[in-house]
DNA sequence: TTGTATGCGTTATCAG
DNA sequence: CTGATAACGCATACAA
């Protein structure tokens, strides 16, 4: 209630209030006698004075803020990021704000402008976009005002809002996925994909299939099958895959079928489906998926993926956001395939 | 940089500070006139006009941000609860600040410092407490004055800060699996314990121990094995509890063992440690863990577990912080016992 | 109902 | 090196 305010201290210690200020935080070129500081940090000390962060972030200009926007924190995805972003904000000496959507894109720009009320001297935003133009530009011209208010924002995903962003290689993973699989042996294929505006399905599902293509194997339409980006969307579209193969059975013969999930939590959701079914992974079926999440470690059998740093990817874009200034820069996240025995080949 | 201030909006409405004040937020009895009120609001979406939450904070006198203090937000139990506490302070119209602690009990008492800075109106502490008396007398201390300033807290663990407390039956959750591992017709077990001081680990091994000493079945002290309380604590604990079992087997015969490891990701490090050498889960050996953290859903065999409804755990402990003021009071978590393939009985 | 004036706790500017 | 004092942006008690 009545809290001590630093006009205490500095009579309690028998100085002016400037020179308490000076002597707590030691402002910038500004010193103060040892003694007298002594005095003023001595007095603090007694009295048990918390500075008050919001009367500082009024007088400077700025806070020591940074604002983390997420899909959903109980996403293992999203925690790894958010543990990157923590680790490194507390380097910077900040504090981090979080914000989780829960899928609602609407809410990512609510919270842009909480954030944008906080006074946040920073803004990093983890999941990947939607094709939806309309959206897009909001978002867009929200994070807009905020940099021109002295913001400055990062993305992990997507490269299309005109900031900073960590670019993780969709494309390039898949393909080089489903070159690691047909290395394997595999030649009959299929992918588990999320809702069409998805860009990161959308991505991943073009980089896995050209890729094959330039292999001369083919993807049947009826083979990729859309569902939700979650691990119950990966469950779904598993079933309805396995239902439909069925037909090509009959047409195919058996063969031994890779499955690419367009992400782990998919991937997980169509493990469960398959032993549902009574199949077995990586014997009656492969299946494989995309970002290695810690949670991989313990499936069995163990998940084919395409591993993405995403610990590192909140520390560089945390990086991103409080260091650089200028124009949007675009860093790629190196990706790299892990085959494990979900996909020990045909 | 320059920004927009309620001063600009009200001169841009033709209106006076104050007016311009009651009309953007409404103030308690105050009202404005209709066509008066939609001038400012037009004005202010004009010229995209933003509260300063932290001049707002300081003319109120009281922030609107919640704070979230976790071991590792990377931890599925951690961010499940984390999932629950942003879910609750969203609909209550806060901000959650999040401190990730990386396991450093210090860090603590620094980030409360940090929030107590801030002026947030609440601190969420999630994690189980140390046997550790210097350290939670000056937690105990830090929270005090903490509150004495206003703020409220509730903590999702044990009941020894002198505050809210959403407490998780350790003991009795711990006591249920005995009976329901003896009742599947187990007679051997072990326990997969964290370091001595950890309260939770303590608590759920002697629920454990003591209700299977009512069933007249005790666990050799050698079949209890201490390790850190994490997944490689768990793998660690497990593998040296195989290399024990040797002597055992030449004692006692075979048997069939169940391991009780006291948190779910020791138990998925045990599975792995199980498999490693060259055991099957459920067949050779039996596991359960505790927690019933989400990510159990896609480990095979089905770890039996006790179940923790975690996300709420977080909903409540925030409900607490914000709404209930006085005595600290102690919310008591159910647990209810979930057997899975991992203990399909000898 | 509206306007005026003051205070919130700090930092920073400018004299001493 | 130290001390008054003016911002900072907003809410509110008080006055009109």
């Amino acid at each position: 209630m009545a809290s001590v305010t630093l006009s205490d201290v500095a009579r309690e210690a028998g100085v002016s209030l400037a020179t308490a200020s000076r002597a707590i935080n030691g402002s910038a070129n500004r010193t103060v006698r040892p003694d007298l500081q002594q005095r003023v940090l001595a007095a603090a000390a007694r009295l048990g004075y918390s500075p008050d962060a919001n009367a500082q972030a009024m007088a400077r200009g700025r806070t020591s803020t940074l604002g983390l926007i997420v899909h959903d924190i109980a996403d293992p995805y999203f925690s790894s990021i958010a543990a990157g972003v923590t680790t490194a904000t507390e380097a910077a000496g900040l504090m981090v704000t979080l914000a989780s959507t829960g899928h609602r894109p609407e809410k990512e720009l609510a919270f842009i402008d909480l954030l944008q009320s906080q006074r946040a001297r920073a803004i990093v935003i983890a999941g990947g976009r939607q094709d939806a133009e309309e959206a897009n530009e909001r978002l867009r011209a929200a994070l807009a005002t905020y940099r021109s208010r002295g913001g400055t924002v990062a993305v992990i995903g997507q490269p299309i809002l005109d900031v900073h962003t960590v670019a993780i290689d969709n494309v390039g993973g898949a393909a080089e996925l489903a070159r690691a699989l047909h290395g394997r042996g595999y030649r009959q294929f299929a992918v588990l994909t999320g809702p069409a505006p998805h860009l990161t399905a959308r991505e991943r599902t073009e980089g896995f299939t050209t890729a094959l293509a330039g292999l001369g194997v083919e993807v049947p339409a009826d083979r990729v099958v859309a569902s939700e980006f979650t691990r119950d969307g990966g469950y779904e579209a598993m079933t309805e895959l396995i239902s439909r193969q069925a037909d090509h059975r009959r047409r195919d013969g058996l063969g031994s079928l890779a499955v690419f999930a367009v992400n782990d939590v998919m991937a997980m959701g169509a493990m469960a489906a398959t032993r549902d079914a009574g199949m077995r992974v990586g014997e009656d079926v492969g299946i494989a998926g995309f970002d290695d999440i810690v949670t991989l470690r313990d499936v069995t059998p163990g998940l084919s993926t395409v591993a993405v740093p995403l610990v590192d990817a909140g520390v560089r874009a945390t990086r991103m956001a409080l260091d650089s200034d200028g124009d949007a820069v675009v860093e790629q996240l190196d990706t790299v395939v892990v085959l494990r025995d979900s996909t020990p080949g045909p």
